[in-house]
DNA sequence: CGGGTGTCAAGTGCATGCAATTGGAGCGCT
DNA sequence: AGCGCTCCAATTGCATGCACTTGACACCCG
């Protein structure tokens, strides 16, 4: 239009998304401990955006419970009691029901074949470090809530099930994952058999295992740079001005 | 400090959440209506604001789906397709059979009442429009979920409540709600006496059939002016601008 | 030496300004 | 008339600037 229709914005996929979802698997990956006070103006300043972003990106991860907003305060990552994070797993029990329910029986052999070969991906990143794990199999959840169609469903259940992996990282002991990669096997099994009453059954064994061997005590470690930590989700950021800027940050 | 501690801005009550809750109530009075468009300068300008607090508002109301935001458009409210709606109240009939089964049995005589009086004022209510008939039901559901003491719950519960206020107030007719208040009493009275099953059960079966009543063609009626619709909920934002910005505003 | 107090930098809350995008009105061409 | 084009007003996307708040440190006084 007009003189000229510069072709550099065009990537358009949202900034305010992008640092979104950044933030999002630094926090479930605890890269980003709970606790962990997260300023505007480093946020903006690590992914190449004003704090005007970044402020809204903190306002969405509040929505979603990640991160704690306190007036006129510093933003924090949300540390979750033991008894919210009870709470989030009976939710998430429900849920979850709710997704199997809806699949037994219903799944093409393309999206059986897509389930296993998420599992095959958990069970090849087995040696890797304990947070990897649990991302992994907290989108396994999300894939099979996804096979619902349900936008609303996919919504609530990928919250619950990060505010549950937020929790994990804090309380939950290495070995954990191990039974529950055998457990997404018979999940899916007895998807593909339509036995809906069973696969609800599993689902709910297997989230409330999970949820009760989360009972050991935290492991604090606070105080790391915010901007170091950051550094490889920013990466992402497709932005000439993330690099410009992230030599000149350090001024934590 | 320093000089003078400015007593004028100690209000300091969130300006975003409380456009946030201004615009909720006007979405499910069905005052604003499915695809009504929300431009964010008129509504700084309604509510005494800059289009940045506007934004962010409105940021909020999609993250609850409430509002539905395109890029480089004009946000509308949302407008729940018929199978969303539906699966709404599948996701709602699982989080409130937790409220109560969290709730049977194991609520004070204080809270029995104020349950008692809300249902009251339903029914007090039954001469007015039946948005307000809705939203009192909504808020009904919410009161519940509060009285588990689980913020998520809460939130949960809240949101999806909300949801399928928006659709009924889309799809339902005028005397769904008589019903409904007998089937709340129904409700608190099998909660004393703490039947968990049964109270379950008629939670399903009350949502269910609310639900099930939600097949009526919708009635569009659109295009009435953003100003007006929003001006008795602006009255809530206790600010001089909003006066003095109510008497230029008229652009539309 | 301890407790109140002044000062200040870091940080948030919000408004505003500017560039880019969009939808549509007007205009010409067929 | 119908179709496409250009241009413009309306509107969003985003950065920046300024006022206010908060927490911390140094300072002073008892």
């Amino acid at each position: 239009m007009a003189a000229r229709t510069s072709n550099k914005t065009s990537e358009s996929l949202d900034k305010v998304s992008v640092i979104c979802r950044a933030l999002r698997r630094a926090i479930i990956e605890q890269a980003l401990e709970p606790g962990a006070k997260l300023p505007e103006d480093s946020l903006g300043e690590r992914f190449g955006v004003s704090r005007t972003i970044a402020r809204h990106a903190l306002g969405q991860l509040a929505a979603e419970g990640l991160v704690e907003l306190r007036r006129n305060r510093i933003a924090v990552v949300a540390t979750p009691s033991w008894q919210e994070a009870r709470d989030a797993f009976d939710i998430r029990i429900e849920l979850e029901r709710l997704v199997v329910r809806q699949l037994a029986g219903k799944l093409t052999k393309a999206q059986i074949a897509e389930l296993n070969a998420h599992v095959d991906a958990e069970d090849r990143a087995r040696g890797s470090t304990d947070a990897v794990s649990i991302r992994l199999a907290t989108e396994f959840h999300i894939l099979l809530a996804q096979m619902t169609n349900s936008p609303i469903l996919v919504r609530y259940v990928s919250e619950v099930a990060y505010r549950c992996c937020l929790t994990l990282s804090l309380f939950s002991r290495p070995h954990s994952t191990e039974c529950a990669i055998n457990e997404h096997r018979a999940i899916i099994a007895a998807l593909g058999k339509g036995d809906a009453d069973k696969v609800m059954e599993l689902m709910h064994h297997h989230l409330d295992s999970v949820a009760n061997r989360a009972l050991v005590a935290p492991t604090p470690q606070r105080g790391r740079d915010l901007l170091d930590i950051l550094a490889p989700y920013a990466d992402e950021v497709t932005s000439e001005r993330v690099v410009k800027l992230t030599k000149v940050a350090r001024r934590g």
